[in-house]
DNA sequence: ACACGGCTGGGCAACTTGCGCAGATCTTCC
DNA sequence: GGAAGATCTGCGCAAGTTGCCCAGCCGTGT
């Protein structure tokens, strides 16, 4: 009990249910104030600005940054590359190559086979042919395998996770 | 008015170089307000708020949410789960279930031997056993393939794409 | 020459933010 | 039992911002 109340204070980890609800809601109207937030869950404005100060400061929330959609910008192809690398390179030298490339927009180095996993969007496909060869053409790339997203069933989301993290406290 | 304006007016795409600095300047302080943005950006406010209504219209900037950090919010693990299905079970119907998991955060079908590929999350690698196992108690999971990933190289960006995309008109 | 869309710069009322502060709970610790 | 500490509330105030409107300027295309 003791040491359990010391490891809450140390490193306060996850959230609780207001945490939970005022992301749900930024995240449904990213427009409305900390005044708007507070009336709507039925807290102080002074609550509500003290919770999202620990947030930002715990790093659960990183930032409140656009969210760009590359389809928008003309750029309707998602590909997800799994490269394989030779020995001699490190990872951190080809993550620099990669970095270059406007069209790589994540890269991981993975478990597998394969060395590293990327997601890469182009104009076309055609051009995506493009932007894989750009990939290749770095020193070090043994083997690249292409798959290509045909349909975004479930677009990337965290809410139905930070309300099962909110549930767990 | 012709056609070319009709086109225009309806179904303008790519941005210009004013746009791509107004993103960017959001992308690094995403707090600050439209009468700072046309300060540092050195136009009038309402050049700036119109710019913004446009992009967000066109839906190049879908939104301004909190970009929650699964790892702040205690699952750290992340992998990358390939699914075969069974030819009878339709994708929709898997994306309907794996949308029940709330560690999987992103999904899409995709070319290749595989038919689904998904991000998936987890406290631990002991838990995300037990997610996956999860996933395969759905029906029509022929079977799964998973790579952990071990680090991220390059966080999910999308600003050279975006510099990208106003160069080149 | 003219209409049009985009940008500017100004003004105004209403609202929000950042900040501080006192009081009320509630939990933890001695 | 009681004190310390953290959290939430409700209030006020000055300063800043937003939303909105308008008149004028300029380049493009008709």
């Amino acid at each position: 009990m003791t040491a359990h109340t010391l490891v809450n204070m140390t490193k306060e980890v996850g959230i609780d249910a207001l945490d939970a609800r005022l992301i749900e809601l930024l995240e449904a109207e990213p427009r409305i104030g900390v005044l708007e937030c507070s009336r709507r869950l039925g807290v102080a404005r002074g609550t509500v600005q003290a919770r999202l100060d620990k947030l930002t400061e715990r790093a659960v929330v990183r930032d409140f940054g656009p969210r760009v959609e590359p389809a928008a910008l003309g750029y309707p192809v998602t590909a997800f590359v799994t490269l394989e690398l030779r020995q001699a390179v490190g990872h951190e030298h080809m993550a620099q190559r990669l970095a270059r490339i406007p069209e790589v927009l994540e890269a991981h180095t993975v478990t597998g086979q394969g060395d590293m996993l990327c997601r890469i969007v182009a104009r076309t496909n055609a051009e995506l042919q493009g932007v894989i060869d750009r990939v290749l053409a770095s020193e070090g790339v043994q083997r690249a395998t292409t798959v290509i997203a045909l349909a975004e069933q479930i677009p990337y989301r965290t809410l139905p996770l930070v309300k099962q993290a909110a549930d767990l406290r």
